[in-house]
RNA sequence: GGGGGCGUGGUCUAGCUUGGUCUACGACGCUGGAUUGUCACUCCAGAGAUCGCCGGUUCAAAUCCGGUCGUCCCCGCCA
């Protein structure tokens, strides 16, 4: 029997006419003389009939939970009292005359109706493969799919290519930690899985690509979270000759308009906003802050200057700020939870947190040391009105902690809409300070400085600004570019500055070097993280849920397994001893 | 590297605070039977658990303590 139709594809306009179906048993219900069966491809289910006169059909009554069968019968209507609203196949039924069984199931350990709320995720990860028959999953990988053929398309109507590059590869020491491969040709020395495909794409640049993209896998050794995996996809491009950044943002502006329209039917802007790295510091303590919420920060330094009051003074002195946000509608936050924003501020690197609360009356730990024009002059510069919460931060470099309040509140309040935000933030400083006191690119060592501050480059380096653009969805970061550095003595400026010497700059970047030296076109690019993307666009929680088989939080496959250990004459091919463990210490 | 939550039949869970009544609750699932319009079918009967693992305290441990493993969340980390 071949399959001739799809359950969910099954419609009226198919009654009376025979169909073969295929597919999984979601339920029976055996009511004796008659039994229903709703089957399941990988369409949706459709409701099966099989009548109790027929012994051809008698071994329906041994049917189990995701039993494979094939069914032929007639498709028939239901009369009206048997409709099931809620079924997309429910105004019709397969009346079954020929059941084959393909395949026997033991009993499932979890039940694919349902989201899979009611078990683990451990066992759905184990059972994976029980897992993805369910709704969801199926949508979401689906919609995966169609997230990636879409982009291709888009692309190369663009006139991009799409090339593939070498995931054994060199590792750079630099940024995240590299898996290492083994060589078994080269004992003790090892490949690097790509943390992503920088070099290899700027040398593509370098070798005539006019415009590159790449569908690519990238590993990053590091600890997981509900949105990182040590393996994932990023769409990566970079177009040779580009008009400024500007070129590159509206590409991918264009392309989330028509991902969003084809896939969600969604409408985007057909420009996002954009905020530079000090704006959006300033207003939302954050360099990927969620505009679904207002909560902006405010400096109020001006109006405490002469109040007295020793901490605000005191900050003001040493050049620090006096800033605050206001918590609408939390007026009536208790004691404790105001102590619970205390704690968050505390944690996040304030001295303490002073809060006016606006009900009935005012209440303010301020009220004591300020006057009350003062603080109804603070109030009316947040527009705070009764059952605001206005929280006060003096110091130097506060606004991060009042962009985790922000964050805070705004998931406490629900305050983050059923909306879809994106923004660039552009003008990063090109270089931060490590702990350590040494420079470090912000971004990439490969971005370029602004060309008005390249003078500035070793006289002060941390007022530099870079040609890069990160593109934030909601609070999350979706990806980063930017315009890169084409030629050898600036990137070599650049590696100085990070603390490379000659030598290291030839053992590690020599190859790339040279390769500037040989007629690198002006270039500039992007990576986007697709997992979290698609997670967005799924809404779920997870990156997990996105992908097809992912690894748990301490980077195990409970599905495989891996990793395992391996043979000792596979260690001995590649030259490689297992340090005992009880060397630990 | 650090902090926190969780771990009890196939699955999800109650019990743990205050040890004994636990011969471990319930639901779903599973098995057998009945059942001709169900769609969370219904009804009857039944099976199924070394309470993650190791050790300690105690007359007595699912319960208290220590360790360990697994898992999830967060900080660090993720150029």
């Amino acid at each position: 029997m071949q399959r001739t139709d799809y359950c969910a594809q099954i419609t009226k306009q198919d009654i009376g006419r025979t169909a073969t179906v295929m597919g999984w048993i979601q339920r029976s219900r055996d009511l004796g003389g008659l039994t229903f069966v709703d089957l399941r491809d990988s369409s949706g289910i459709m409701q099966v009939v099989f009548p109790g006169d027929d012994s051809s059909l008698a071994a329906v009554h041994t049917l189990g939970r995701e039993d494979v069968v094939t069914v032929t019968g007639t498709v028939a209507a239901r009369d009206t009292v048997n409709i099931n609203p809620d079924m997309i196949t429910g105004e019709v039924e397969l009346r079954a005359e020929k059941l084959v069984i393909l395949n026997r199931a033991r009993t499932p350990p979890f039940l694919t109706e349902g989201t899979g709320e009611d078990t683990t995720e451990e066992t759905r990860l184990r059972f994976r493969y029980v897992d993805l028959r369910r709704e969801r999953m199926q949508r979401n990988l689906r919609l995966r799919h169609q997230v990636f053929k879409m982009i291709r398309d888009f692309f190369d109507k663009q006139g991009f290519i799409e090339i593939e590059t070498p995931l054994l590869t060199k590792s750079t020491p630099e940024g995240a930690r590299d898996f290492l491969v083994p060589s078994r040709v080269e004992p003790g020395k090892f490949y690097a899985l790509p943390q992503s495909p920088q070099l290899f794409k700027q040398l593509l640049m370098i070798g005539g690509i006019d415009r590159y993209f790449q569908l690519a896998k990238c590993f990053r050794d590091e600890d997981l979270r509900s949105d990182r995996q040590p393996e994932f996809t990023q769409l990566d491009l970079e177009i040779a000759f580009p008009r400024g950044k500007e070129e590159i943002i509206s590409l991918l502006e264009a392309m989330f308009g028509q991902l969003f329209r084809c896939i969600l039917d969604i409408q985007l802007p057909q420009r996002f906003p954009c905020l530079s790295y000090h704006e959006a510091i300033a207003r939302y303590g954050s360099d990927k802050p969620d505009l679904r919420f207002g909560m902006e920060i405010k400096d109020i330094s001006h109006l405490v200057q002469g109040c007295g009051y020793r901490i605000f003074t005191d900050t003001l002195a040493t050049g620090g700020k006096v800033l605050g946000i206001n918590a609408c509608g939390c007026g009536r936050y208790s004691r404790s939870q105001i102590d619970q924003l205390q704690k968050q501020s505390l944690a996040a690197g304030a001295g303490g947190l002073l809060w006016i609360k606006i009900g009935e009356e005012i209440s303010s730990p301020l009220i004591k040391f300020i006057t009350t024009e003062s603080l109804q002059e603070i109030i009316s510069v947040f527009d705070a009105s009764s059952g605001d919460l206005i929280l006060i931060v003096a110091g130097e470099g506060m606004e991060p902690v009042l962009g985790s309040l922000r964050s805070m509140i705004a998931r406490q309040e629900k305050m983050e809409s059923d909306s879809w935000h994106f923004l660039w933030v552009t003008d990063f400083p090109l270089f931060e300070r490590t702990e350590a006191g040494e420079l470090t690119s912000s971004h990439h060592p490969f971005t370029s400085p602004n060309q008005q501050d390249i003078v500035m480059l070793e006289s002060r380096p941390l007022a530099v600004l870079a040609n890069s653009y990160d593109l934030v969805l909601n609070g999350v970061e979706l990806g980063s570019g930017s315009i890169r550095i084409h030629s050898r003595a600036l990137q070599e400026r650049i590696f100085a500055l990070l603390g490379l010497d000659k030598e290291e700059m030839e053992e590690r970047f020599g190859f790339f070097l040279r390769a500037l030296e040989y007629g690198a076109p002006p270039h500039g690019g992007f990576a986007l993280g697709l997992d979290r993307c698609i997670m967005m666009m799924a809404k779920e929680s997870s990156i997990r849920d996105v992908i097809a088989f992912p690894k748990t939080t301490t980077g195990l496959c409970p599905l495989t397994n891996a990793p395992i250990s391996v043979t000792k004459e596979q260690l001995d091919e590649l030259k490689l001893q297992q340090q005992n463990e009880k060397h630990k210490e």
